[in-house]
DNA sequence: CATTTTATACTGACTGGTCAAATTATTCTA
DNA sequence: TAGAATAATTTGACCAGTCAGTATAAAATG
């Protein structure tokens, strides 16, 4: 049944997440999966091609999650000032929770060089993060709370803003300067967005 | 004769990063190593301890190669303005020359979860950052062209949308916008520093 | 000729992927 | 509906290949 079959896949990439988290990317081996997801060896090799599709789907999984996650913080609130608050609270949530997600997105990062799969399951997921940034940056110039002239070069910038804090932050290993990251990537988006020179 | 071993060392990282930047870290093997640096296996174990440790040295040589060029990109400028241009001009300096060294370090990144070494000698690159930021800050508000409250907030400001300029620099394949993501990220750091809000 | 340096063969551990056999689920038939 | 027949899924042993590190022999050096 394609249901069984669906779910099958589902505990495996868990698996997978697990595995790289715990042991990163390049070390993880198709025995590590299949001991995550509590099977033997061969079912990995049974609902993938092959390792690297395992993995693409990992980061399918990975990038568009985090896009939903973003993109929903953001769909409740009114105004751009509250959006753009909400969107960074959602990007450093908790330490727990997103440190490890983003610990394994920046794996894959680095193996984007030679795999161009990656590099487009990334493109992808950038596209919406702009996507997200215009949002918020078009409703504040709308609003009249933010001032930029070129739309689609601050949305890069927020998303560079992001980025980087986010490496600096996974890198501080101490998770007690975890919130004083996020105010800080807050205040220096909107210096970014209130900028008025 | 120490001279002559410090050369092989040398040449031996030289190798190790050109292979790195071929390959990508994890599937650098030591015959590889071996191979760039037109040497037989066993001379990489004579002279490094192991693998981890030829890459150690690898990170710190790079690192330090970054910062000392960033250093001394800024210090034949006179106003904080000319700093900061010729220091964001340093980060971008060409696609080929720079974009291996950083894609290497970027590389580095995701095994600094995993290796405790790693993660101090980066920490280390990232105070000689923050130092460099400083400096242009402090200046910038003796001159009265930049105003921010918290000079250390800032400067880690200012790498972090470096590195988060860099990293979407590095994913974009298309040498052509180079440019392009330099002015991006100059203006960027200039709204940050001068903003009156 | 003694010491340092380099080359090479080897080992033991581990990997991704394959596959035939075992097991389980599903369908068919009488 | 019992039970055989068939299909789908799971298992784990296995293979061919790779690797880091070692041991040792050979060569260079001074």
């Amino acid at each position: 049944m394609a249901k069984k079959a669906e779910q099958r896949r589902q505990q495996i990439l868990k698996a997978a997440f697990e595995a790289v988290a715990a042991k990163g990317y390049d070390s993880v081996t198709l025995q590590d999966i299949a001991d995550y997801a509590e099977v033997s060896k061969g079912v990995t090799n049974y609902y993938f091609k092959n390792k690297v599709d395992v993995f693409s789907h990992l980061l399918e999984w990975i990038t568009t999650r985090i896009y939903e996650k973003e993109a929903a913080s953001i769909e409740l609130k009114e105004t751009a000032l509250e959006k753009l608050e909400a969107y960074i609270n959602q990007v450093f949530v908790s330490p727990e929770e997103n440190k490890t997600f983003y610990s394994v997105y920046l794996d894959y990062l680095s193996q984007m060089k030679h795999q161009e799969r990656y590099r487009q399951i990334n493109q992808q997921f950038y596209e919406n993060c702009w996507s997200i940034g215009r949002e918020i940056i078009t409703q504040g110039l709308e609003e009249g709370v933010f001032h930029v002239e070129d739309v689609e070069q601050a949305a890069i910038s927020i998303r560079s803003m992001i980025d980087g804090t986010l490496i600096q932050w996974l890198m501080s290993q101490d998770d007690g300067r975890h919130a004083s990251y996020k105010s800080h990537c807050h205040q220096s988006v909107l210096r970014l967005l209130q900028a008025s020179s």
